[in-house]
DNA sequence: CGCCTCCAGGTAATGCACCA
DNA sequence: TGGTGCATTACCTGGAGGCG
């Protein structure tokens, strides 16, 4: 999808230099971002009826996603710019000071904020924190006092704890707290760059190569000397956390599956970060803007008890409505079930219709709105379904279930699941915040979502998005949290990077856009790399993840400048910044960048 | 005709076998 | 043990096709 057809999501005005413009953002923004921990859903399986769980129960699965693992990029051309604010930086020795949210926040809850444009997103960002920052703990929006503890993995939580049976009381009032502690050059610590030969030891390890790139690299990381960013971070962490900075930042070991005792505090730490980063507006968005978000305008937030009344009314209706089918468990298939997934031809069923009715019936048994789709000849949709849930499909290729919603003629990828249920259970979550409760079709009767609407309105579409997906299967890909870091079989970490470490996706497409262009284009490619050919350069070995990462950052960021992919944020790199060679768009980008950090605001 | 759903292709990133 | 390159997997998107 060419970024000229985005969604006409709110983008806010991009106060960036020629190309920082939001469609320089939407272009490359294909943003790594979180280490996320790929919280299993297991709430779900609690909380679910019986009959899901035998349906959906799948111990590898859990086993699999409570691994936590990185995240998977987001178009920005798809999800622009999250006007809302992140929490000022706590000050250093507070417990927020040991987030592993921090400064290179750990993994790749940064590197959303990479890519192409984090320097001017992450600016922005700080800009605004600067000038109003957003909720701390214990403040209070309207009224009602925020809980540290509410975030959006707390939030997440409530979506997948799906409670089923009392639905007499609306759930109580919470908020959900955005909390971005990073602690930004110039702001604690930056009294002087300290060189902090410890930190980059490993650097690329000199082998012999013909790649010119191997050799480019070396040169660059060799001469570039560790930013004293990253050493304070390194220090704020190591410092604090007795435990060892790595133990409490993996999502591992964070949410390892038998590690639910733990407490909330470090658990809040690997949610919210990128959506942060992902939200900072990349140009600042106008304050004013940013003071209309709902998050900061509780007056515009869902009225909780008009919500829950009108879910009451709607569940007396529905309740009425899907009597017939409300008995009949969704495992039991019909002919056309078994025939579908038995690979059977959607056309014999023709009636895709039929299928699809079908399937509305099945997957949701009291099935909400249903009736439009079972009465009417069931939901429209192409062929016979992959799944029975509504929005899921499965992928032939890799058997794996994704989610999509649509949403103004835009189609919005939620994420690969590894079981159908989940991947139903989150497009049922953003098509209840996309088209609200009474227009929505759900997969699972509505009542099933009463403490999660009341959430609902207190983050964005794209936010709720981003946070489905850094749940999905997607985040446990990988041996390591760090993009370009894997595990080498001697047991030492391996990075590598890529010809093409640059975001994903847009570039292209943007190829023939001419006029749209986003300066990509105008970059020299890496040296001694073609356009055609995927490469991937070996950086070494390393003892420590944290140290490969770092190491596959700064090559990427000697390579690809404001447009590299990285695990951390760019301004950690301002040395590697000034190895490359910038094209004439980034130029501007980097000018934001030193004017933000003369004026001490980055 | 527009909207919605789903399929499946392209590409990025990681896994892993193999070689020096 | 270190390094390379291919295979596999996952992410994301474009577009086909059905329905109102």
């Amino acid at each position: 999808m060419a970024a000229a057809d985005a969604a006409p999501l709110p983008v806010v005005d991009l106060a960036v230099p020629e190309g920082g413009n939001a469609s320089v953002e939407g272009d490359r923004g294909a943003a790594m971002y979180s280490s996320a921990p790929a919280h299993h859903l297991a709430s779900d399986e609690h909380s679910l009826d019986g009959r899901d769980r035998v349906a959906e129960d799948d111990p590898a699965e859990d086993a699999v996603v409570s691994r936590g693992k990185p995240a998977p990029k987001i178009y920005q051309t798809q999800y622009p710019v999250l006007p809302y604010a992140a929490a000022a930086p706590p000050p250093t020795g507070t417990a927020d000071a040991m987030s592993p949210c921090k400064p290179s926040g750990g993994a790749r809850e940064n590197s959303l904020g990479n890519s192409c444009t984090s320097i001017a997103r992450e600016a922005g960002g700080s800009i605004f924190d600067a000038l109003q920052g957003g909720p701390l703990a214990g403040d209070s929006i309207d009224g009602d006092s925020i809980d540290p503890a509410q975030d959006f993995t707390a939030f997440l939580d409530t979506v997948c704890t799906l409670p089923v049976g009392s639905c007499d009381e609306p759930p109580s009032s919470t908020m959900v707290e955005f909390s971005m502690s990073i602690p930004l050059p110039g702001e604690g610590g930056d009294k002087g760059r300290v060189a902090h030969p410890g930190v980059y030891q490993g650097g690329i390890q000199k082998k012999s190569s013909n790649n010119p790139l191997h050799g480019a690299l070396q040169a660059a990381v060799r001469n570039a000397s560790s930013s004293h960013q990253t050493f304070q971070y390194e220090s704020l962490r190591e410092g604090s956390m007795p435990g060892g900075q790595d133990d409490m930042c993996t999502p591992q070991s964070q949410f390892r599956r038998d590690d639910h005792s733990m407490p909330q505090l470090e658990r809040r730490h690997t949610s919210y970060v990128p959506e942060v980063y992902h939200g900072s507006p990349i140009g600042m968005a106008p304050y004013e803007q940013v003071q209309q978000h709902p998050y900061h305008h509780p007056s515009q937030m869902y009225d909780e008890t008009q919500v829950w009344q009108k879910m009451q009314q709607m569940q007396g209706v529905r309740r009425t409505m899907s009597a017939n089918t409300h008995s009949s468990s969704h495992l039991t298939y019909s002919r056309e079930d078994l025939s579908r997934h038995l690979g059977g031809s959607s056309k014999n069923n023709n009636s895709n219709s039929s299928a699809s009715g079908k399937r509305d019936q099945h997957a949701s048994p009291s099935n909400n709105n249903s009736n439009n789709s079972n009465s009417s000849g069931g939901a429209r949709g192409p062929r016979g379904s992959s799944s029975r849930y509504r929005g899921v499909t499965q992928h032939r290729r890799t058997k794996r279930w994704e989610a999509h919603v649509w949403d103004k003629g835009k189609q919005v990828y939620l994420g690969g699941f590894e079981s159908e249920h989940r991947a139903g259970r989150a497009y049922d979550v953003v098509v209840l915040k996309t088209r609200g409760p009474d227009k929505c079709q759900t997969n699972f009767p509505i009542e099933e979502y009463k403490s999660v609407i009341p959430w609902l309105g207190s983050v964005t579409r794209d936010e709720l998005v981003l946070l489905l997906r850094r749940r999905s299967k997607g985040f446990s890909r990988g041996s390591s949290k760090y993009i370009g870091v894997t595990k080498h079989k001697c047991g030492k970490w391996e990075a590598r990077i890529s010809n093409s470490n640059k975001s994903m996706g847009s570039e292209k497409k943007k190829e023939g856009e001419g006029a749209a262009g986003d300066g990509h284009q105008e970059d020299a490619p890496p040296p001694g790399q073609g356009t055609t050919a995927r490469k991937y350069t070996y950086l070494g070995l390393f003892d420590s993840e944290l140290e490969a990462a770092r190491t596959h950052d700064k090559a990427a960021v000697t390579l690809f400048g404001l447009h590299a992919n990285t695990n951390f944020p760019i301004q950690n790199y301002p040395d590697e910044l000034m190895i490359h060679k910038p094209g004439k768009k980034e130029i501007g980008m980097l000018e934001l960048f030193s004017n933000l950090q003369a004026q001490e605001i980055m």
